[in-house]
DNA sequence: CTGAAAGCGCTTACAG
DNA sequence: CTGAAAGCGCTTACAG
């Protein structure tokens, strides 16, 4: 180790007792403004790191939140994870946490094996990142160790999600492809492979309601199989005039597919996606979508996990966080 | 806190002492094998989770390591960091050790001001994942904090890298083109940029010189500025018949702005990239690439932090991890 | 405003 | 094979 300076060296060095020191140095009560500022900057001059295990061990709080993120969702969905914990990080620092990111295996998850941390204490509370398995998710809930669940939801009400307004956002999509004439509205996702996909779906099928379109089979097309590995589109005869997708990649993806066939997008149809992550920009043309607020999420998110943690409180709930529309090329007006 | 089961709880229903728990839930010698399995089985039924922090401020360490990424990568390099930072947690968790992914941002950056997990003792010792700048660096390495840096390298010799073989892989990659019959080969990359592009560069140049192939100004193409921010390419006139492009990236932007030009890719032109990521697969044709070994790069970095904290030991140097040719369809035989 | 005492949960000698 | 004692670095009452 390189340095162990502790309170007691710097109280030595100043002939005062170390609890004068803990308390200057935490800003607490009792200790003159001089001798707290002499104290500082000795500290500093020093190099003096504070110790947070002793702490911890006498209040019990680690100060850190464990993130929990399936292995799977690292080379999938890019670095859109990535981006979530960094919002996560700049929240939790906010508060004077830290975040551990734990990647989950694939066999952790099916041999429900808890992350290390959870059995060395390290975190106070999780964060769990994505979707994982129903299993998984009880057994973690068991342990009774404050949990929030970021971007899925699951049909267990006892538990807290912090989610985006997937339906409403979707909804909001479909309103605004109609408005701008469409009625010829296809629907790409497999409607049984995640909630967020289920969700969105239900948001497209809201508008179609309202607007007294018809739902029709052949306009809901599967982009991926039940395990969430991508499959061959079947492109409808005759074409929707959009491809209303539900994610952006989908739909990067799903203009490959047209633009092998000789349609183009969006002279020949439209197509929107959903999340305005690097697809949407990837994409040519770039891609209407809705943008993820999810900064705005990983903040309810730790909110959620650090009140649980101080209050010990046991409610839960879902928080649902409003996304926003990002127009760009890819819809044409009729 | 939901359960707070202490070794003595565990000790006292058994009516030993907390020293002999101790002993059997850390398999030491001492307790016979007949106590240390009823030990064991009452502890994991009442719960029991290990306290770290009892044990740190025992020893001194944490057993969590710091990794440290700029935020800047998190939106630039798409899931490579957060896959590396998966590989590292892995090789971590092999040591009984956790990662704590610490985001830098670019305020902190500029500012040198070190993570909070450097300053509350949370980690151990830190591997810095990605280029920073020289005087973060030298304020991280003057803590005198175990630290080890990986896939980038600076000029200053006292310090740890782990990186790639660059150098190496742009060598073989060009030797492969220059036997495939290429013999108007153009790199592309700003070669005042990160180290890797330089080394790349140096491959391909060395070959060249083995080749007796002259080095040609306007065959070297600037893809990005000083800092980083990508610029349009100036292609050149003659074609060559290869593009060797720094990043696999950088190559599938290449291939758009040369469809854009009607020049079509491996028929009237190749292109190569480097790192097998995403970008290699998403391009049309794919890309024939080096791929960076990166499990084989967390693994030594991991090993080398470990060893640093245990040995205190100050030997430095740089650690070459080997990739290996991927072909793909981007390359035409001449 | 300042400090002596006790204790957080564990481990490390050491004694039996 | 088992356990009493001391101590890691801090904080929390409490006394002065």
């Amino acid at each position: 180790m390189q340095n162990n300076i502790t309170m007691r060296d710097i109280a030595n060095k100043l002939g005062v007792s170390s609890v004068t020191v803990s308390k200057a140095l935490s800003d607490k009560e009792g200790v003159s403004d001089e001798l707290k500022q002499k104290i500082k900057e000795l500290a500093q001059e020093m190099g003096y790191r504070y110790n947070t295990a002793a702490r911890a061990i006498k209040d019990g709080y680690s100060y850190n939140i464990g993130v929990v993120i399936a292995d799977r969702y690292a080379s999938m969905t890019q670095s859109f994870y990535l981006q979530f914990y960094q919002f996560l990080s700049t929240a939790l620092e906010e508060e004077q946490y830290s975040g551990i990111l734990h990647m989950l295996s694939e066999e952790d998850e099916e041999q429900l094996i808890l992350p290390r941390i959870y059995h060395d204490r390290k975190a106070d509370g999780f964060i769990v990142l994505g979707q994982l398995s129903n299993a998984y998710i009880s057994a973690f809930h068991e342990t009774g160790v404050p949990l929030v669940f970021l971007d899925f939801y699951t049909d267990k009400t006892e538990l807290d999600y912090v989610i985006t307004d997937n339906f409403y956002g979707m909804y909001e999509m479909t309103n605004y492809l109609i408005s701008s004439g469409h009625r010829e509205l296809a629907f790409v996702g497999n409607v049984h492979s995640t909630s967020s996909i289920q969700d969105r779906f239900l948001g497209y099928y809201k508008s179609l309601l309202e607007h007294h379109i018809p739902l029709r089979d052949n306009y809901i097309i599967k982009d991926r199989d039940e395990k969430g590995r991508f499959i061959d589109f079947v492109i409808p005869d005759p074409l929707p005039t959009v491809f209303v997708c539900n994610c952006d990649q989908v739909a990067y993806m799903l203009i490959q597919t047209l633009r092998k066939q000789g349609i183009r997008v969006p002279e020949d149809c439209s197509v929107v996606g959903f999340d305005n992550d690097i697809y949407a920009t990837l994409a040519e043309p770039g891609l209407t979508t809705v943008e993820v607020d999810r900064k705005e999420m990983a903040r309810a998110a730790v909110g959620k996990v650090l009140s649980k943690i101080r209050t010990n409180a046991t409610s839960s709930g879902r928080v649902l966080v409003r996304g926003k529309m990002v127009y760009r090329e890819s819809v044409k007006l009729i």
